[in-house]
DNA sequence: AAATTTTCCAACCGCAAACCC
DNA sequence: AGGGTTTGCGGTTGGAAAATT
């Protein structure tokens, strides 16, 4: 495997930043050619630009074919590279396939400059999307810094089920993250039940396993309504997209083990720091939450995501 | 207002796969 | 088959812009 000849010797070939008439030189003669650019490397001098090859179908590829997206990512968008990340690692060329108009440079940076800082912020390590040991966390998971930042077990569980691509994951770290805000507030975000509801039906739809804990809890506050999926999805469209593109042959086993060990430290929680403070059950506060139907997000999103982002911020408020 | 630090992203570099002869 | 060339990819960098002191 020969190395290629690097054109960074090329003696007086220049480099850095693209002028916008080197832009519309390059962009012109490639229009010329109908978009058929032929030999990279007998551009330049074809199109009497003082770049080498490399640079010219970097700059056409990253920023000048037309068919590019610009501006910000939209949490579609973000939502998609966590998850294509989370199975393929750092492919980006294959991510941006995945994202009409935008290049894997563009993905990769964005992927470095935000989501990267976002997951670790979080508690999440943006190689393996697992939890991260506490020593290394900025957010441990105890029940203190859950009381105080319930995000960063919801993030936790999402970034670990994103893992195994498991939509039923997903929903767990939802209902945990619900349960959190009930469990360590006496004035509940107003729609709770209809949330569990509505996550459980979703579960039992998805075939997914749900703790133990948690469905004895719910099944305690409303039997029958709880496990009825239809009841839900009479009223509710869910989208199912991350479990269409699951890869086949993935399994849920990993990601339902950690959503159950992060029940675990949600019913720890509740025990020991909560419950031991006073009579107040658990159970008696989700009774009294019975609200009409609310509409459930589709799947846990990032901090842009208003729904998630409005709870959180009234749960730090409390 | 100026200096310093941090953030962001376009562009570069080098490796390796793919291609060509 | 094998060696040279081209292309594609992912990691990294440099500097402009923004934020902070």
């Amino acid at each position: 495997m020969g190395r290629s000849p690097c054109c960074s010797h090329d003696a007086g070939v220049k480099k850095g930043p693209w002028t916008e008439e080197e832009d519309k030189t390059l962009v012109e003669h490639i229009q010329k050619r109908g978009g058929n650019v032929g030999s990279w490397r007998g551009l330049p001098k074809a199109a009497g630009l003082n770049r080498c090859g490399k640079s010219c179908r970097l700059r056409w590829t990253n920023y000048l074919r037309p068919d590019i997206k610009r501006g910000n990512f939209s949490d579609e968008e973000e939502r998609l590279i966590i998850t294509l990340h989370a199975g393929l690692g750092n492919k980006w060329a294959t991510i941006a396939t995945h994202l009409e108009g935008r290049t894997d440079n563009e993905i990769k940076n964005y992927w470095n400059t935000h989501i990267r800082k976002k997951l670790l912020r979080m508690g999440v390590d943006p190689v393996t999307h697992q939890q991260l040991p506490p020593d290394q966390s900025h957010h441990h998971l105890n029940a203190t810094s859950i009381a105080h930042h319930p995000g960063a077990l919801l993030w936790a569980a999402a970034a670990a089920s994103l893992g195994s691509l498991d939509t039923g994951a997903l929903m767990q770290a939802q209902l945990l993250q619900q349960l959190l805000q009930a469990i360590g507030s006496n004035n509940c975000t107003s729609g709770l039940i209809a949330n569990l509801a509505a996550a459980n039906a979703m579960l039992n739809s998805s075939g997914s396993m749900i703790p133990n804990l948690l469905l004895d809890q719910m099944n305690c506050l409303q039997p029958g309504y709880l496990c009825n999926t239809s009841n839900f999805a009479e009223q509710h469209v869910v989208q199912q997209q991350l479990t269409n593109d699951a890869s086949p042959g993935t399994s849920s086993f990993a990601a339902a083990e950690q959503a159950d060990q992060l029940c675990n430290t949600t019913a720890s929680f509740a025990s020991h720091d909560v419950a031991s403070a006073g009579d107040w059950s658990p159970a008696q506060e989700f009774a009294g939450l019975l609200e009409p139907m609310m509409e459930v997000p589709d799947l846990c999103s990032l901090e842009s995501d208003s729904f998630w982002k409005d709870i959180l911020d009234d749960s730090y408020l409390l």
